[in-house]
DNA sequence: TTCTACTTTAGAATCATTATAAAGTAGATT
DNA sequence: AATCTACTTTATAATGATTCTAAAGTAGAA
């Protein structure tokens, strides 16, 4: 039975200190039922309509990506330059709405995989992306 | 029988005068038994090898989105920073070396996906990316 | 309360990519 | 072959995402 980790928690094994800044992006990230997908874009426009005072940009990188070293966030492949992140670290893939720029989970056993080749020699399998883009069909090219 | 498409043609087809500096990306992209994986920054490379008249950034940028546009070549999903571009243009996927940055190209046949979920309502499937991300053991995380 | 190492922050630096506008060229027309 | 015009190339600036920096601020142990 796995308890939820508290915030100081998640933050002390992420290597941080839990300051104002910190606790308020875990709790935006992982205060939810559901799985939170986000752009550092996104993050910080919902610090910004959260308080008054502003967290700046470089405490939201280190903070995302100190959760992400430590396990408690994915990065999802996506062509284009935008990042992604995902607070569900399960193994599972990703539909990617291309009109709205909005990911969608689904679940590893929704997707079997099989008569994969063999890995290159001397290498192991790290993971496996799954991303079946979708759009409406009036759409334009970019 | 699919006659190879001459490098004129080629620029042609994708709304390009055939100038010196097109034709010589062409033949650089496209004069190759096996598929070609890149970045814009290694094509770059190549092309200052390949001549003392360097062929400016923004005239690779501009050939290879035309190539791109018309289906000559593909833009590759990966996590990070970096786009890739690949001179196989069917559907097929890949594994990526995360020791060496490369591609390996896997056939279509060699990915069978079964019991994927609906798509979302309204929605049609774009494509599918596989990515199976390889690398040796003895690995440091980022 | 003090002290020190860790943090936050604004702004600079960097990197990939795209835009701009002036000088050059393809290729159709004379 | 000379001319003309739209398309090209190019260097450079602009942009956008991300990382770095160094000065001012703070957590938490002593």
């Amino acid at each position: 039975m796995n308890r939820p980790k508290s915030h100081i928690e998640r933050l002390r094994t992420s290597g941080l200190r839990p300051t104002k800044q910190r606790l308020s992006i875990s709790k935006i990230l992982f205060d939810r039922k559901e799985t939170f997908h986000f752009t550092i874009d996104k993050l910080k426009k919902i610090t910004e309509k959260n308080s008054k005072k502003n967290i700046s940009l470089a405490t939201i990188y280190n903070t995302v990506h100190a959760f992400r070293k430590r396990g408690y966030l994915k990065e999802i492949s996506l062509k284009g330059n935008k990042t992604y992140f995902d607070t569900n670290t399960t193994n599972h893939h990703h539909f990617y709405d291309e009109d709205t720029s909005e990911l969608i989970d689904i679940k590893n056993e929704n997707v079997l995989l099989s008569n994969l080749p063999k890995v290159p020699s001397g290498k192991k399998i790290k993971e496996i992306d799954v991303t079946i883009r979708v759009a409406s069909n009036n759409q334009k090219q970019k």
